[in-house]
DNA sequence: ACGCATACCGATAGACAGTATCAATTAAGC
DNA sequence: GCTTAATTGATACTGTCTATCGGTATGCGT
């Protein structure tokens, strides 16, 4: 049975939630013709006020007042979308952060959990030239380092 | 309230599990002091019959006798010992497979599973060179290449 | 501004991978 | 053989993520 307890949205003309990145992220999506809607909004303004790689868990803390679900599905449209990216951690761990353009990989430190963005570096490159010299067609790759920022350096 | 309900082994000597492979892996786990189990061996034994990588849950199918904790814990020995790696597939679906010697990344094909050695490729080098332009000191990574063999190639 | 079609939402239940428990069992050494 | 600690396995449990599905709001055409 499911439930038909449910909650109101609306009644009250809630503050929009808007600010530069918010709005661009919106507009982003809009082209492709997603909706513009509070609860979408609200989880891109708490992905935007993330300080570091944070988990979907994190993000449904942040919201309380956003559905679960919801939260999962804006993270997956964010991340299909380009938006955001997905880092993993050396226990498996999924986490995320805003996308800054393009495809890159990340460091992160395994002391304070921020990353940086690998920069002059192309693995690729070097990646896609093994492969072909085992007669393999690369597609894809998923690169993590893990280490210690200059912060966290003993 | 826990079980009591207890399988009664070994009363029929069972025939004991040996192959070249399993017998060097069963060596080399007593010289760090583990114990040679049937359990154990048998886990190892369908790691070695495994012809390309796998999952923890095909193990426990594979080996219906043996408990599925003690699935994960053989497979979690034999990582940690280096006598397995593991692979993670693009959808972050855990695989594992034998280890042949040292550390090195993989390629996995994303139509048959089959996966190849990556080889004459020092990726680390690179990346440790990259992290300290940006002050990290790495530590770890973690890499997987996903493509095509030259078998599923069009 | 009004109405419609449908994308979207959220409470909930469920699927799934992996882990914690803990009594019973057994390998290894004396 | 006896002792002791490592190991096992049935089970319960945790945490993450997905499937459902009726109710709701958005975007668009009018
Ligand atoms: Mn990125
Ligand atoms: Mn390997
Ligand atoms: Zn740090
Ligand atoms: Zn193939």
């Amino acid at each position: 049975m499911v439930a038909t307890n449910f909650k109101h949205r609306g009644h009250d003309h809630p503050a929009p939630i808007s600010s530069a990145v918010v709005d661009d992220i919106v507009a982003q999506l809009a082209r492709q013709g997603y909706r513009d809607t509070e609860p979408r909004r609200l989880v891109i303004s708490a992905v935007a006020a993330q300080g570091r790689p944070f988990t979907a868990e994190d993000l449904c803390a942040a919201l309380p007042c956003v559905g679960r679900a919801t939260v999962y599905r804006g993270l997956r449209l964010l991340v299909e979308t380009d938006q955001v990216c997905r880092v993993l951690l050396e226990d498996r761990e999924l986490r995320y952060q805003l996308s800054h353009q393009g495809h890159h990989h990340h460091m992160l430190c395994a002391i304070c959990g921020a990353s940086a963005d690998l920069i002059d570096c192309d693995v690729e490159d070097i990646l896609r030239a093994a492969a072909d010299r085992s007669g393999f067609r690369m597609s894809g790759h998923w690169l993590e380092v893990y280490g210690r920022c200059g912060e966290c350096a003993d």
